[in-house]
DNA sequence: TGCCTAAGTGTTCAGAAAACACTAAGCTTT
DNA sequence: AAAGCTTAGTGTTTTCTGAACACTTAGGCA
């Protein structure tokens, strides 16, 4: 037992983990197993370690419940009314990921109960205030896209232009000229094309291209 | 004295309070009375009590250092270095806040022992690690400037358009083009002119401006 | 060989931002 | 009363950026 002279909030970490599957953005949830809200979806998170620090807390959590390390995160907001956790004062710091398409398949590797991808646009009630840290979450990502190059995050080592276009059009719901953003992209000298292409489908190949910083989310406009 | 099954880290706010002063963008700072850093220069701030909402907090902390209240304060960033106090693990949530110039007598009225502003590009040096976080405070004050209104927060009321500029210009340490600036504030749409004018020198008096929706800061581009 | 599909490529137009200099109004001085 | 000082206030031109728009290319398949 662990005693205080003035009485002490709890503090966890949640995170909205993004990825883009079937064309859709989608926010991983966890099903609770204990109270409150037994049953209910919520953002996968937990109780920051006395010794932790915050964003290796977060890590944590991420790796826990989807086996992917290494991969973008940020810290979003925090989340702190008085009443937000029946049991005790429960201050949450949230945070955001994104998981490229082709690392999810580490899905399966979690340990978590039932762990599930949903689309963003179609999310089940959720426990505490996570459907206030997703709406969040979801709009801090939309401006970020605007003025960096977050949306190299969701997306392999190497990548065509056309799968970049379509990362902006799903989470940004709109569709864009292919001309124009081709040229916007290349403009920023950001991205270096490679030799390689790819055949996917009966059509003409696409170029790869990849980031001339991987890991590094940079500034443009 | 309260005790908890695991171990709980102490919460505060923090407030990077920012005014214009002398011509200079400057910060509060608080003489630090008691260890750990005593007499080390210090952000207001301090512990978040266990029924009081986290921005509560910090408006507290602002009322109590600066007497003003009703100005626009926005969380920032939640540092939690495990070793950030020496203390005990204290996890910080803070806050920026913008203060108007004509509102700080009131400083007088502070209960704090030693309430001071200082510029922001000649800092003492300060307490646990709010050196970061002023320049993330900055950083984001800088931002905003550019997609905001978030400036009419250092005025009164009512304003001039020059003093409107010279805001911006000493933020961003830059000067602006008085033409292009007038038109670009007047384009948004969100500044109302008044009959009022007010007589500052030997020279023509200035028309007097005030916001379209005072308190609120509007996106703009 | 012809057809299907997505990749890839330039130009034009419109709106926004940047550069730039003089007149207006009131006060002060003589 | 006139001249001079100081900041307020005002338009036009040019440059850059973002938006609109359609056809050719490369490979697969029938």
């Amino acid at each position: 037992m662990y005693t205080y002279e003035h009485p002490h909030p709890a503090v966890t970490t949640d995170v909205v983990v993004f990825t883009i599957r079937d064309e859709r953005l989608q926010v991983l949830l966890v099903k609770r197993r204990n109270p409150p809200f037994t049953g209910c979806w919520a953002l996968p998170g937990g109780f920051v370690n006395i010794d932790e620090d915050i964003e290796a807390c977060a890590l944590r959590e991420l790796q826990e419940e989807t086996g992917v390390s290494g991969v973008f995160l940020e810290q979003l907001y925090t989340f702190g009314a008085p009443d937000r956790d029946p049991r005790e004062r429960v201050i949450t710091v949230t945070y955001y990921a994104l998981v490229p398409h082709d690392h999810i398949r580490i899905e399966a590797a979690s340990d978590a109960s039932a762990a599930t991808w949903f689309d963003c646009t179609d999310l089940p009630a959720l426990a505490f205030d996570h459907d206030q840290v997703i709406a969040t979450a979801l709009k801090r990502l939309r401006a970020k896209l605007q003025y960096s190059t977050v949306a190299f995050q969701f997306l392999p080592d190497k990548f065509t232009l056309s799968e970049l276009q379509r990362v902006y059009e799903i989470i940004l719901d709109q569709t864009l000229d292919k001309r124009n953003f081709r040229r916007r992209m290349l403009s920023y000298g950001l991205l270096a094309a490679t030799e390689e292409k790819v055949r996917n489908g009966n059509h003409r190949p696409a170029r790869l291209y990849r980031p001339q910083t991987p890991g590094r989310v940079e500034f443009i406009k």
